[in-house]
DNA sequence: GCTCCAGATCGACAGGCATCTATTTGAGTT
DNA sequence: AACTCAAATAGATGCCTGTCGATCTGGAGC
C-alpha cells in the first residue's frame, strides 16, 4: 500500500483561494497505521470476529473441536480463518495431547481499540 | 458470508471424553459480527484508516482537496476510498459550491470500539 | 452559451481472499 | 506396526478489492 505521509506540497489553487483550512494531516504515521489496519483486517470477517469473541470471553483456553461446531463451515475453514489470526498476532494456540487450544494474545487488539476510543 | 450461530449439536466423540470446557459460544450474534466486521473492513486498509484520522483528529469538515495531496495516489483512488467509507456508514459528505467536504459520522465507530475494549 | 475546475464514475487489470474437497501430519491407542 | 482421530496443509475455484487512466458531471464564472 503505497502510502506516502510526508506531505506533499498543497495543489495550486486559484491565487488567494482556499477551499478550506490550510492543511490537514494525519496524526497516525503510516506504519502506525499499517498495523492497525492489519488488525482490523483480521476481525474484518464476521467468523474470526466471532472466533476472536468466543475466546476473548472465554477465560482459559479453547480447544478447535470446540469453536468448529460453532458456524456451519468445514473445518478446514475454521483451521485458516484460524491461522489468519494467528498470523495477524491476535492469538496464539498450544498443543497437548491430540487437541490444540487457542487463546487471545493479551494486549493485541490494545493499539486498535486506543486509536477508536 | 453463511455463518450459523444456532448452536449445532456437538461432535460425537469417545464415550466420556471431552477436549475441553462442554460448549462455548459467542457473545455476540451473527447480525452484530456483521455489522462490526464490515466497520473493520473500512478500516483495515491503511490509507483508509488515515483518512478516518485526519477526519476525526480535524473537528469540522474537510475538504477532499486538501485529503488528495497527503496520499501518492491517483484521485480516483481516494474517491475511491471515501465512497468505501460512505458506504459502510463511517462519513458522509456535504457539497458546497464546487468542493466536497467530509466528516465522520458521529457514534458510528462506537460499536467496534466498544466490543474491543 | 462556453470554459474551467473538483470530484465521481467507468472499465480494466492484477492480486487477494473465503470456501470447498482431498490429503497429510502427528499424537494416542490397541 | 497398524489404526484412529484432531488439526493443518494443498490445490482449485469464483468472487472481491486496490489501483490506474480516461471520461463524465455539475457548479462557477466569463
Amino acid at each position: 500500500m503505497p502510502v506516502d505521509l510526508e506531505l506533499t506540497p498543497k495543489q495550486k489553487r486559484p491565487a488567494g483561494e482556499r477551499c478550506c483550512e490550510p492543511v490537514v494531516y494525519p496524526d497516525v504515521e503510516r506504519q502506525e497505521a499499517e498495523r492497525m489496519a492489519s488488525i482490523a483486517k483480521a476481525i474484518a470477517d464476521p467468523v474470526r470476529l466471532q472466533l476472536v469473541d468466543v475466546l476473548r470471553k472465554h477465560a482459559g483456553k479453547v480447544c478447535v473441536c470446540e469453536l468448529i461446531p460453532l458456524f456451519e463451515l468445514s473445518q478446514p475453514t475454521i483451521s485458516h480463518h484460524l491461522k489468519v489470526l494467528r498470523q495477524a498476532g491476535l492469538v496464539a494456540s498450544e498443543k497437548r495431547g491430540l487437541w490444540v487450544y487457542y487463546f487471545v494474545v493479551p494486549g493485541a487488539l490494545d493499539e486498535l481499540a486506543g486509536w477508536l476510543s
